[in-house]
DNA sequence: CCGTCATTCTGGTCTATACCAGATGAGCGG
DNA sequence: CCGCTCATCTGGTATAGACCAGAATGACGG
């Protein structure tokens, strides 16, 4: 075996590199070359190391390697698949997912997993500069592209600025809903995002395992008085978005 | 093992948890209690799989998923390190790294990789507006925080628009020689961002392992007059940055 | 026709071991 | 005192196996 790496070698010059880059590099390739289209099912792993003359933990590496570049996404115990392009998004204008998804000629779904009242805990009051232990209305929603979830999200309403917000449907455009029943514009947005890993009330939510990478995005939106509405808290699978924004 | 486990299972609700996340979470417990300052460096593999009892190989599964957390990054072959805080990062508005590290009372370096004139590309042309052909100099530089590489660029710049501008010196701020010799002010600015892992030329000059978790970001900026001035295309490490913008 | 159940497939977790290559630091020689 | 060499540390790569649990499938029985 190291024989014959050491030929190969010789005859590509990337052949020095590391079998698992290799075996990336020859997969990525044949994503690339459209062998393989989005949402397609890669080989199981135990076959991708037979092709490739390697054993499953090797193959398990290239495939972390194209996961991480989000060029493949796993489903639990399903097998690998080939990323769907990512969707474009907005978080200072785009104000209805269904909308944007539907625009970029993907399906939405979402789904409310839970619609609790509850009260404001320290990290609440540092974000939306309420006090602790005043109401507040949680729900919880599940996002979905294609038949994918893509993304979880924690959204807390102020019963005071929004009064009656619990007894709605939460699973048509929030936005629409504040807009037109309680005439409210969301003038200030405070965003903040960053990568990190989807650890478990989110992975689960999201049917993988944990530490999948994923991005945070929290936004936090006042009115035109500056009266604390809602704030939003997502997790995202990391390769099924592109933030894009305009300045100026 | 097995029999062991099961038992705990039965004591402690989280007992059923894989054996590397049971690891993970011990490692998250000591960096949150303060015993591991950040740029601490932890234990070697060796000797974390030997305390926790189990295989270097499950032992790298517990440290990968901290990595993906952005809790710890690594040193090549020098050992696992606890990641420092974020650095606040506004692209819409923050002009000059080196003054927004030292805001944050942390240590900018910024090195000058290469400074090439070339000419402009496919993928260049679709981004600037230019012409496949047209002259344009390509700047790369990497960036430090507190001694640790943390962002590798590239910069493309309008010759046209910047007359003179591969004779200077690149390692202080580009914005304000922009403003201050060419009396440039930015106005439209079109950002672009994502999750991916950092591949080879970023991962090498950033001294990690390809595949590393990074953060794309990409800034096309014009002039008043809409003119295509300078494009820049970031690669970050996921876990150095939190990105931060306001609205409104 | 529709559920049920067992088989089979998948990835998920884990052990034990080996060798390699870069980084480090101690010690030696100039 | 400086610079070099070399042993020793680190993580990086790789093999060969094993068992588990969830998902999918197809046969079977109602």
């Amino acid at each position: 075996m190291v024989g014959k790496q050491k030929m190969e070698d010789r005859v590509n010059g990337e052949g020095s590199a590391p079998l698992y880059l290799r075996v990336r590099d020859r997969l990525a390739n044949q994503i690339q070359d459209g062998l393989l289209p989005p949402n397609t099912r890669l080989p199981s792993e135990r076959i991708l190391a037979e092709e490739h003359g390697t054993t499953r933990v090797t193959t398990r590496l290239a495939l972390a390697q194209l996961e991480a570049e989000g060029r493949i996404y796993r489903s639990n115990r399903r097998g690998w698949f080939v990323s769907p392009p990512r969707l474009v998004y907005n978080p200072t204008r785009d104000y209805s997912f269904s909308d944007n998804v539907s625009a970029q000629g993907r399906v939405p779904v979402t789904e409310t997993l839970r619609v609790t009242p509850t009260e404001v805990d320290a990290w609440l009051a540092t974000m939306t500069g309420l006090a602790i232990g005043d109401p507040i209305v949680r729900l919880r929603r599940r996002r979905q592209i294609d038949g994918r979830p893509v993304m979880v999200e924690n959204i807390y309403l102020n019963p005071k600025r929004l009064p009656g917000i619990d007894t709605f449907d939460f699973n048509r455009s929030l936005w629409k809903l504040l807009r037109e029943h309680y005439s409210v514009e969301l003038e200030r947005k405070q965003i903040e995002m960053f990568p990190t890993a989807l650890v478990d009330p989110q992975a689960e939510a999201l049917g993988v395992t944990a530490g999948t990478a994923g991005l945070y995005v929290t936004r936090c939106c006042r009115d035109a008085q500056d009266c604390f509405v809602e704030l939003d808290e997502e997790f995202w699978l990391h390769d099924t978005l592109s933030i894009q924004v305009s300045v100026g």
